[in-house]
DNA sequence: GGAAGTCTGTGAAAACCTTCACGGGAGCGG
DNA sequence: CCGCTCCCGTGAAGGTTTTCACAGACTTCC
């Protein structure tokens, strides 16, 4: 008789690709909505220090951000016990509190790879630096020599990518190059060693588990917006 | 007696704000997470149709996309039966189907206000187009008269906002200006007829509920991608 | 035309996330 | 130092989203 060929791995179930969220720190699992919050509380509360605030209550930090105060507290209780009660939560503590957890109390080195139009208005933006971030170079493949671009950023060209990182201890990187270069781009920051990429470009990347990637899809915010109003 | 100065709206529970998330559409509720997925489909579709595929699988499009073949199709089952059991789903039908829902099978017309560094990469770029959305005009405080900007596209002074508006028809804006502006300019959006809102400045809106705003934050996807790899 | 195999649509279960509600600790005023 | 009030931390409840698993519908190939 003769084989059929084998169509595909076989097994009566098909486990897919499970979606994750969430990570795991010292024991407990952070849904990742948690993360995103935290931004936001660290900073609402950069705006309060500014401010001279002294303390804040989760009901108030709430209502700045347009969440419940349980919610404000069960957060920030994942992470230890930064209020005190009666009082609230002092703002100076919780905000380095905050930046620790997130890793933003150090200035983190992050490469750019794609200066064209989207990736020129990201070089010359200081509201990184603000935050805790620093590009601090970038790369294209249309430049034949190095050059400074926008905001005093030294622009290279893509084949000194690796040599360049590692110089720099660069663990972060920005994409924004063509759809077609994405993959392969991706592919070569993090065989250098790169542990995260914030993603512009449209195209889902493959990638190996331990790096994480982080999509800002415009289109897509497009059209679920579209949805919303039709 | 002297009277307490009220300090609250009083009453002893304290209802917060509610953080909503879907819509309802045709009497069901639709999770806001589907809508999303919804555009990625689309997407995976329009790709697959310049392939000329004829037929797609839940389990094939949930491997491209990187969610469960389950998924997928609870996702569109939301919306009808558009998958014929033991074949799949029609490509171009789906496709179309999805385009329809969305409401990107009509050319959405859009407004962008702030042309600095960010609305001038945006305007530039053709990606949108391709999805069904036209940047018609756009606005900013330092045009001192109408020019023509990046890709052909008229750059009018903010004062001609409501007029140029009205005329064109838009429903809908992208919001680039800086963050002293974002609240005034977002409250003349809205007063102009405008339903909807993509925003990247980093400032929380204070807008009227049948307004729907979507935020890109990228200094909150930084430092989210921080945490997951300090 | 029939049998084997594929793949959808969908209840039910599981996982996940948010909100409720309250005990009790901390400040504060007297 | 005491009592009163405020507000945190947290188990439990409630709600939402994802995954599982399967009946049945459709295709395909002989
Ligand atoms: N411009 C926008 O507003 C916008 C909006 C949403 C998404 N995007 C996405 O961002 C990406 C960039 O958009 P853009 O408008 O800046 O495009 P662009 O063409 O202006 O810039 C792309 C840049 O990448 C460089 N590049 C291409 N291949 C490369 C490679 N292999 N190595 C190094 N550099 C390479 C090109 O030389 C170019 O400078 C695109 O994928 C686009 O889909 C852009
Ligand atoms: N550039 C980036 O890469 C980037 C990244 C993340 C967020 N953002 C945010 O996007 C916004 C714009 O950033 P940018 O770098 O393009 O800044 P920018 O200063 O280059 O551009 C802002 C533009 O808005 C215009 N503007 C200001 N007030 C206005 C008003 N009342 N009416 C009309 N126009 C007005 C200014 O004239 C200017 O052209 C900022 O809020 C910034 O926080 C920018």
């Amino acid at each position: 008789m003769t084989a059929k060929r084998p169509k595909a791995p076989r097994g009566t179930s098909h486990p897919d690709t499970p979606a994750d969220s969430g990570s795991s720190l010292d024991g407990r699992k952070i849904p990742a909505a948690v993360i995103k919050r935290l931004s936001l509380y660290a900073r609402a509360l950069q705006e309060l220090e500014r401010q001279q605030a002294e303390k804040v209550s989760s009901s108030e930090l709430s209502r700045l951000l347009g969440f419940t105060s349980a919610q404000v507290r069960k957060d920030l209780a994942y992470f230890g016990q930064f209020g005190v009660p009666g009082f609230g939560y002092p703002v100076g503590d919780l905000r380095r509190n905050l930046r620790r957890i997130l890793g933003t109390d150090r200035e983190l080195q992050v490469a750019l790879v794609g200066v064209g139009h989207l990736g020129t208005a990201l070089l010359s933006y200081g509201g990184f630096t603000r935050q805790g971030f620093r590009i601090v170079c970038a790369f294209d493949k249309e430049v034949s020599a190095p050059r400074i671009g926008a905001a005093g950023i030294p622009v290279y060209h893509i084949d000194e990518l690796e040599k360049r990182l590692a110089e720099h201890a660069i663990g972060f990187a920005i994409l924004t190059v063509s759809s077609e270069a994405a993959q392969a781009v991706a592919n070569r920051l993090i065989a250098a060693g790169i542990s995260a990429i914030l993603n512009f470009v449209p195209v889902r990347l493959q990638t190996p588990e331990h790096v994480k990637i982080h999509y800002v899809d415009l289109a897509l915010e497009m059209e679920s917006l579209s949805f919303y109003t039709r």
